[in-house]
RNA sequence: GGGAGCAUAGCUCAGUUGGUUCAGAGCAUCUGCCUUACAAGCAGAGGGUCCGCGGUUCGAACCCGUGUGCUCCCACCA
């Protein structure tokens, strides 16, 4: 058939995917093989693809697929996170939009809504996925609200709570109040935002006895950039040794507007220098001054509501936002002279992960884990390096998160997602159990309540309490122990993920695997850069800068997005998108396609032997680069140095491949090629198609079949990797010094304006002639050269070159041009000069000579030799001009 | 405030225990070619104070110190 006159991506894309489902290659069930085990970081279930997941999949298909390759019993678990914050705003705005409220529903009635909502709309980025070329094992695809998942999640709760891990406790939490929820602290982004210090004045309560210095302030002023939560304050704090003060210790001073009276005290937390050195305390609003609060025995009020509105506590603006309060608190407070000055001020605010809204520190009682107690072999196994991360220096940013670990704020004050097995009886008693049967018999047991009114706890568990089971529990490892997956398949091989969430999950999953299996989740952790664009911005949807994947694949092709994220994708660090990636994998596509018409085009002309000394140089050539690259390529993936590894393949089929070996072996004008040569050349292709397969799968599959014709089931996502052979090393050298005299003799071709069409006669002067024997015919070819005889002196006007110790003499009947010919091996004079004078320097030094290593030393002289010979053959062409 | 990282060609980056002819690659630029797979190509070329300064060494892009600039992480200074 004939051959498409490009690759025709869209069709291909959708063909090959479909054909390697329908063989289930991407099926993995526990055999004698070695397994190669990743679990994919599971994205929100309302997300949709973006320049993030495209890197971290694509690099995670192609670990999966070259380890497939290499024998490996491959298995990559796709799946998704429930995300509670983040579905279940998505569907408290669907439902808005269809004219409901939330707070109209029943929790019941509400989750149908989230689970319609989720069958829908859950499965979209799974299908990107595929799009993208992801060799997922999609009969394993699993939901961390799965209902086995579920009960898992809840049966962990119930045993660290039995284990003493978990606890309930009042504490000062952070408050989301667009989502009503508790986050944990990794939840809160801390930015650097602009705001007002007021300076607002506090009347102190005037008693009989006259001030210290004899001075009459009646007030003290502080510095607040939270006005609004004046009315929650239970004390002015001062510094003990602060003298401004002294005379104010024990006093009293009034909330302004409110007239709340409250102490003055001393405390060594506060800085004398900042502000007014003097501090307004308010212990339900403000982390600080909460622990203030419990050091003095102060009071708390709490004047916000749960949504950030004030409440009946605060007196004034009640109902209104806070930041509305704010603005008309100010200005009451300039009105009645209690506003000194405003100063501008810049300092970091906590926001909402999810949804971006101002933290509001809020006194409230949780649910939490006692990280110190589950830690401690987490921490181990990164740090004796069972657990190897990439880059290394998330080691060190891991053990100061690890060892300075605070308790993590596990309830969320949501409906979507696992409830916490809490139950409680009217008097605020409590079990924790799995099922209301099981709650009220250990209610009887506990308490000797028969038949106790139960409620359980309305709040549900951060989706990280699910997540950071994903490793084992995709395998039923706890729902299930020992069951022979979970045995066969963890600890899993390689987690592709990004650094942004070292804490929220790697860090749990390590802890969570200690745990429960005893056992490391995961033997390496590739931590990935961020994407960003090509002024440096991170790609994010709020700034717009992220494009659409789905429309380039649709554009370019799979293939060439992957290449494009890939080819810019240094190990680690981050990575500076720009869609001329995506060209350049397009043009990369072209190439391959080109090279494969060619050698079809020879599949018909295959003949006997007609150049057999010239192609079987070039046939053992290309075997040996082959063994080469691969060399190198092992050392790139172990490395995770993919961007270089695809550079690498790159350059071995556009530059070795196809600049070199297929002009090497290319039969004349409507000459027929030797079969055995085009066997190889063949073979050859398809280990190149087979190195590129993980990056490019689509493109490659499609030319493995057209290459040659394949049996049922010889598809190239399952063809088995060839083992590397040591490479002939003088084969390699030789091949290295034809393409430097072919570059060079081109070089001068054009220089002296040669036509390409017009043929040479050349006459080489070496001391090794041997070696250009078996290439003489490819240096013919190359170099359209006509003849070629061996001299031993110069030979008289022609245009010469040198390449390493050998002379080259190309006879014309042309002009030649003496001058630039003699100005280039003029300057290549001078260069090797100066080059041999620091040679020669060096090796005349004696400490030099005494202190360097012997093999050092040899190369220097070697240095020495070869560039005493290649001036000497430099000053004989010159002389001969 | 604490910690980490980065700075090499116009751009994005390699440069793996200090020593091959080591100053590199890709893209971009320039020159010449529609050469029988490929102009989405071929054949060539130019381009750098390896951030500044100081030190260690026979020898430094690489090690040490310091300065500058940028990035990120952590941390409760109103």
């Amino acid at each position: 058939m004939e051959l498409s006159k490009n690759f025709e991506h869209k069709a291909s894309e959708e063909k090959w995917y479909k054909h390697w489902i329908e063989k289930k290659y991407f099926s993995s069930t526990p055999d004698e093989r070695e397994p190669y085990t990743i679990v994919i970081p599971p994205p929100n279930v309302t997300g949709v693809l973006h320049m993030g997941h495209c890197l971290n999949n694509t690099i995670q298909d192609i670990l999966i697929r070259r380890a497939r390759m290499m024998g490996k019993n491959a298995c990559w678990v796709p799946g998704t996170d429930h995300a509670s914050i983040a579905t279940e705003a998505k569907v408290v705005q669907m439902l808005r939009e269809r004219g409901i409220q939330k707070a109209s529903l029943s929790r019941e009635d509400f989750l149908s809504y989230a689970w319609e909502w989720k069958e829908k709309y859950g499965g979209i980025i799974l299908q990107q996925l595929k799009k993208m070329g992801c060799s997922c094992d999609w009969d394993r695809t699993s939901f961390t609200m799965d209902p086995a998942y579920y009960k898992s999640v809840i049966n962990v709760f119930i045993d660290l709570y039995n284990k003493g891990y978990i606890y309930r406790g009042k504490r000062m939490i952070n408050w989301d109040v667009k989502a009503k929820t508790a986050l944990s602290d990794e939840e809160v982004i801390r930015k650097e935002t602009k705001q007002k210090l007021y300076y607002l004045k506090y009347l102190i309560e005037v008693d009989d006895s006259p001030m210290a210095d004899g001075s009459n302030t009646n007030f003290i002023t502080i510095a607040t950039v939270r006005p609004e939560t004046i009315m929650g304050d239970t004390a002015i704090c001062v510094h003990p040794k602060d003298e401004r003060y002294k005379h104010l210790h024990g006093k009293f001073a009034f909330v302004p507007l409110i007239n709340r009276r409250i102490p003055i005290i001393t405390d060594d937390y506060v800085t004398m220098e900042f502000g007014t050195g003097a501090l307004k305390v308010t212990p339900a609003h403000d982390m600080n001054d909460y622990q203030l609060g419990q050091k003095h025995n102060l009071e708390v009020v709490d004047i916000f509501n749960e949504d950030g509105t004030l409440n009946a506590d605060a007196q004034i603006y009640i109902g209104e936002e806070r930041f509305e309060a704010r603005k008309k608190i100010v200005k009451e407070l300039g009105e009645k002279d209690f506003l000194l000055k405003t100063e501008e001020y810049t300092s970091e605010v906590g926001y909402s992960e999810r949804t971006d809204a101002v933290v509001e520190p809020r006194l409230s009682l949780q649910w939490w884990v006692n990280m110190k107690k589950i830690s401690g072999p987490a921490l181990d196994v990164v740090m004796n390096e069972d657990i190897k991360f990439y880059p290394s220096k998330f080691k060190n940013v891991y053990r100061h998160w690890m060892e300075n670990i605070k308790d993590w704020c596990i309830s969320r004050q949501l409906w979507w997602g696992h409830r916490i097995p809490a139950w409680y009886d009217e008097e605020g008693r409590f079990v924790v159990a799995s099922t209301e049967e099981q709650a009220k018999k250990m209610f009887n047991e506990q308490f000797s309540i028969v038949n106790a009114q139960l409620t359980q706890d309305e709040d549900c568990l951060d989706t990280w309490f699910s997540s950071w089971l994903w490793p084992f529990e995709v395998f039923k490892g706890y729902s299930n122990p020992g069951n022979k997956e979970a045995a066969y398949y963890y600890p899993t091989n390689t987690l592709v993920t990004a650094p942004e969430i070292i804490f929220f999950w790697v860090a749990r999953m390590i802890m969570a695997g200690m745990e429960y299996k005893k056992e490391i989740p995961f033997k390496e952790v590739y931590f990935t850069g961020i994407v960003r664009d090509k002024l440096g911005r991170k790609m994010s949807k709020s700034l717009g800068n992220s494009p659409d994947l789905l429309e380039m694949i649709e554009k370019d092709g799979a293939d060439a997005v992957r290449f494009g994220i890939m080819i810019s994708s240094p190990a680690g660090n981050d990575l500076m998108w720009d869609e001329s990636g995506n060209e350049q994998g397009r043009f990369f596509i072209n190439k391959l396609w080109n090279a494969l018409k060619l050698v079809k085009m020879w599949e018909a002309r295959q003949g006997n032997s007609q150049q057999p000394i010239a192609n079987s140089f070039a046939v053992d050539w290309f075997d040996n680069r082959l063994n080469e690259v691969k060399t190198e390529l092992e050392i790139l993936f172990k490395e995770f140095r993919l961007s270089e590894a695809l550079k690498t393949i790159y350059s071995l089929i556009w530059d070795d491949y196809c600049s070199w070996y297929l002009e090497w072996v290319k039969p004349g004008f409507e000459q027929p090629i030797d079969a055995e040569v085009y066997n190889k050349t063949v073979d050859y292709f398809e280990e190149l198609l087979q190195l590129l397969h993980p990056f490019m799968p689509f493109v490659t599959e499609e030319m493995y079949h057209e290459l040659r014709v394949s049996k049922d089931g010889d598809d190239l996502t399952i063809k088995q990797m060839k083992p590397i052979e040591l490479p002939n090393k003088e084969l390699l050298a030789t091949a290295v010094l034809l393409k430097q005299v072919i570059s060079s003799l081109r070089d001068i071709r054009v220089k002296n304006l040669i036509k390409p069409k017009e043929t040479i006669k050349l006459s080489i002067e070496t001391t090794n002639k041997k070696s250009y024997q078996q290439i003489e015919s490819i240096l013919c070819k190359q170099v359209n050269a006509e003849s070629i005889s061996y001299v031993t002196s110069p030979v008289a006007a022609s245009i010469s070159a040198v390449v390493q110790a050998d002379k080259f003499y190309i006879d014309t009947d042309n002009p030649i041009d003496n001058t630039s010919q003699k100005a280039q091996l003029l300057k290549d004079l001078d260069y090797l000069k100066g080059f041999l004078l620091s040679v020669e320097k060096k090796l005349s030094n004696e400490k030099f000579v005494q202190n360097a290593k012997d093999d050092v030393i040899d190369a220097e002289r070697k240095k020495k030799a070869d560039a005493e010979a290649k001036m000497k053959a430099i000053e004989e062409s010159l002389a001969a001009l």
